[in-house]
DNA sequence: TTGAAAGCGGTACCAA
DNA sequence: TTGGTACCGCTTTCAA
């Protein structure tokens, strides 16, 4: 067991050519049954494997997909922790590996990328989100990388007909399926609290639940009531919600259409301070949990009544939660460990399925990626309901 | 561009041989200045980049190292997150890269490490913890397979001896200085919550706790007052140290016995029952916000007084914060982000330091991984204050 | 210091 | 179907 065997010892144990073995392992189908076994019998005997390497120089295939390691992700930093699982799971159900690497930013992120490339060391990439004119998503075209992005292009105008494949969930999908199932519920002032426009992903989840108050007919704020840009509040300038009041107000019944109709709902819109009764606030703030309680609890001292709060991240909904206390239902966004500890529901991201249609836009039904094509898939997420 | 550069382009390019390019690449002070530039230009002229596959070929090194991501973890999955993040940059210094895979048990673990192995696709392995016979560890010593460990081999009888290399946080020393800080403060009821024993760092943890308050002179309770195999209770029951006996005699401590001093301005500091006196109690449960929120509110409920509380990890002192209020501090282990959104103070880990040694203890201080060796390295982590 | 030639371990191509 | 041979791109060995 000194040196480790190659095509060559394997073919003289069984006494056939080195190319026999090699089609033995790649094609058993083009080889004879009787030879098939001999080959295999003698692999066996000598622990034989193929040399990775080799077969890479031989194939030009590296069998192997760059990740970037984002830099450094908040509470939701599960979330990539877990694509990254399903991913490399399902890459080496195709024979593929995955290759990690890191860049402080997006210059340094191309010359690695460029590297890797070169190098022949990636057959392609697995990119988190891609902006419009992205440089990464321009170099990889020049040069026919093959590349999938988790995570739409924002900004392209028509991305059905997107300049490279991508997976994506429907966060507008997940935040409508969260209010519509805490109008199920009986709750009718629901509020959101996402993330200052623009945001790709939260201008998406905060249609979702305007989608879902419209269906109810409780009625939706005015598109972009939240969006005059309430400058990000100072983390920690208000953890004081921590002891917050808890709602006092009731909600309507279960069935019972809300008084006032729809329209009124949407009275008073956002913003601490106005002294509006309706829940169907639309609040937005960075992705904070002491701002988050601060905005909340900003609201309900202004008067605001929720009945339950539908939120653009977990962290958002952290820290709405300590602003509300626990009757007030508090739906999050990722699923993060954190929410299932705490107890608060949350829209789960199908990561597996998304890695697999990764995995799959690069490498078709194959074994091997494919050249760069189009394409995309956009997975509808499901709310872990708890509490 | 179409094809890519070989090392014969530039040789021709720059009007040497292939070998004198490999040198000018490899082992530049061998090769005469003027040679080196009009090699190094022809390089940049044509973009060379050497053809990594080729080269693992030749040299039998992959420059790979093997990470498994591990199943899942929980609240403090970003503890891993960085370290992982970390790593890749450290080797990334040393012209190593990281390979990820995955596994579902130990068995497959051991299959998938033995394919990397066997197809010379990894040089070596950075895993996490391992304990006394693992698997693992003998399957990779037998082979001389290098790895290092994130995380003390426990179990072993003496670690300054182990059998491989590892890395670790010094987890006792951490909560030491948790401790003291609380001391320094002007706490002297501070409890300790725990997981249940045996619990390798879970037991450094209450240690480092018990040497802080001795220090303090504040006495501890008995050493093994919680580890009385209380196996793992079921969640949320709030039994464990529940009663350990008030570590009435204090040891000497250090300079002036704290005596009544001390302990009079602990009196009547947290807003729970009376009951006991002591703050000094050792409380356990698994890691799990709920179940921490059960036993330290248990705790309260008995009478026990709390001036601070310290903790074994985040998660538990989320569930301590909940059971707590804000008003006791509280500190947790891991600085996740979770800590930092609430404002808990916590221990953070010197990832990156550990990373660093992971590698250096990997490849001393050269660019290819040494044979398999001894060595660690415990690391000391620091206190981020909060709140 | 530089050059020529021989592999490293597989697979592709072609002939048998 | 099987075997022979060239060759993937680089580095090592040995001469010059």
């Amino acid at each position: 067991m000194s040196q480790p065997a190659t095509v060559a010892d394997v073919a003289a144990a069984a006494g056939v050519s080195r190319q026999t073995v090699s089609n033995a392992l790649n094609r058993p189908e083009i080889v004879r049954p009787a030879t098939l076994t001999r080959v295999r019998a003698a692999i066996d005997e000598l622990g034989y494997r193929p040399h990775a390497s080799a077969r890479r120089l031989r194939t030009r295939q590296s069998s192997t997909l760059g990740v970037r390691l984002p830099p450094v992700h908040g509470i939701s930093g599960a979330v990539l922790d877990r694509f990254l699982h399903a991913l490399v799971e399902r890459a080496d159900e195709r024979g593929m590996r995955i290759l990690l690497f890191t860049a402080t930013d997006l210059d340094d992120e191309l010359a690695h990328m460029e590297r890797l490339v070169e190098g022949s060391d990636v057959d392609g990439f697995v990119l988190t989100s891609t902006a419009h004119g992205d440089p990464r998503a321009a170099w990889l075209g020049e040069r026919d990388v093959p590349f999938v992005t988790f995570g739409r292009p924002w900004g392209v105008p028509d991305m059905d007909d997107a300049p490279h494949p991508w997976v994506d969930v429907d966060g507008r999908a997940g935040l409508r399926e969260a209010t519509a199932g805490l109008v199920a519920r009986g709750h009718r002032r629901i509020g959101f609290l996402g993330w200052p426009s623009p945001s790709g992903q939260g201008d998406e989840r905060r249609l979702g639940w305007r989608d879902a108050l419209g269906d109810a007919g409780l009625g939706a704020p005015p598109a972009g009531s939240a969006d005059a840009g309430l400058g990000a509040p100072p983390a920690g300038s208000a953890d004081a919600g921590l002891g917050a009041p808890p709602a006092g107000s009731a909600d309507a019944g279960l069935g019972a259409p809300p008084a006032g109709g729809a329209d009124a709902a949407a009275d008073g819109a956002t913003g601490a301070g106005s002294g509006s009764a309706s829940g169907a606030v639309d609040l937005a703030c960075e992705d904070d949990v002491a701002a988050a309680t601060a905005v909340v609890a900003a609201a309900l001292q202004g008067g605001t009544v929720f009945d339950a709060v539908v939120c653009a991240s977990d962290t958002l909904a952290l820290g709405a939660r300590f602003a509300l206390g626990a009757e007030v239902p508090v739906v999050g966004y990722d699923d993060t460990p954190v929410a299932a500890a705490v107890g608060i529901s949350s829209v789960e991201q199908p990561l597996d399925a998304a890695a697999a249609a990764a995995v799959e836009l690069l490498m078709g039904s194959g074994r091997s990626v494919l050249p760069a094509s189009g394409g995309h898939r956009l997975l509808a997420p499901h709310v872990v309901w708890r509490g």
